[in-house]
DNA sequence: GCGAGATTGAGAATCAATTTCATTTTCGCC
DNA sequence: GGCGAAAATGAAATTGATTCTCAATCTCGC
């Protein structure tokens, strides 16, 4: 690498941020995950890290590795790719594969599950939950004897906005 | 090409087939869709068709490139893609996009829309209808204001069977 | 401060899928 | 029955997303 690595201290809260915000617990939840698992702490980490928690919507990786590069020009798509892993893996963040061919991630601290409402016109992404529908679920998955971990329910259509046209 | 694309006039219902078989209307609505669109019918398209609709399941385009091969060993994957293309865009088959990175096709003729319950163990795939469920994600999108076209309903987990070890 | 072991960036590699291109087929028309 | 324009084919190149490799560079416990 060039260099330039060093960094101050660095508090795991940020100017800005109050103490008990979800970036916060984000931050300080995957330095314990690291930690505990022998694994570094490192500048570039840390950006990406920040960078994602402080955007919202749903990212893929073209548009984080943007808005990071914006801050770090020198960080590489492998570092983020690398870097969005850690997070998924230690369950702070969440991978999406919409119908549009990249993997989107969204923050997972302190949410509840939800599912998604995709606009095709815009791309726009609603979140919702639905209660009834989850029970419906269970109980079409327990009648097939199934054991289900995860699920996944995907609206494509348009959006109030997309439907004047198209 | 090597040669040899002479076949026999070959009518659209293969032997052992009952001439309402939807595979036998499958192969009708193809022809009717390709000539109405001055494409041409082949020996190599036929037969990934008749391979694809009389397999079940879903394949993948690899699985069923295979299948294909076993019968003449000449055919390209290129030629898979685009037949499948085709009979996705003629809604013959539909394309399904589960989270193993390749596309799965399912032979959608007189079917019912339905969801899949997918064991991530044994891959099993199992297919249900719910009314209710549907009748809850219309009411969902409504509230909205969106109009859905399709949508994605995907439980992941273990099956019966894979829920003894692991 | 040392040094083992983790991390990084760049580029190569992979994987599914699409495109390109020269050659071969199909099929409407005479 | 044969022409010829347009479509289709197979092989190889290309794309796009993601992962891997590797040499150089950090990090952090001692």
């Amino acid at each position: 690498m060039p260099s330039a690595n060093r960094q101050p201290p660095a508090s795991s809260r940020r100017k800005g941020e109050p103490p008990g915000s979800p970036t916060t617990a984000a931050r300080e939840r995957l330095s314990r995950w690291i930690s505990e698992r022998g694994l570094k702490a490192t500048r570039q980490r840390d950006l990406i890290v920040d960078t994602f928690f402080s955007s919202s919507g749903h990212l893929s990786v073209d548009e984080l590795l943007a808005k990071v590069q914006a801050r770090d020009e020198n960080i590489g798509a492998a570092t983020v790719y690398r870097t969005m892993k850690i997070l998924t893996d230690s369950g702070l963040a969440s991978a999406r594969h919409f119908d549009d061919g990249q993997t989107r991630y969204e923050a997972a601290i302190g949410r509840h599950h939800h599912d998604h409402l995709i606009c095709t016109s815009c791309h726009r992404i609603i979140e919702f939950e639905n209660e009834r529908i989850e029970e419906l679920q269970d109980m079409v998955a327990r009648h097939h004897g199934f054991q289900v971990t995860r699920h996944k329910l995907e609206l494509y259509g348009l959006c109030k906005d997309c439907q004047g046209r198209r």
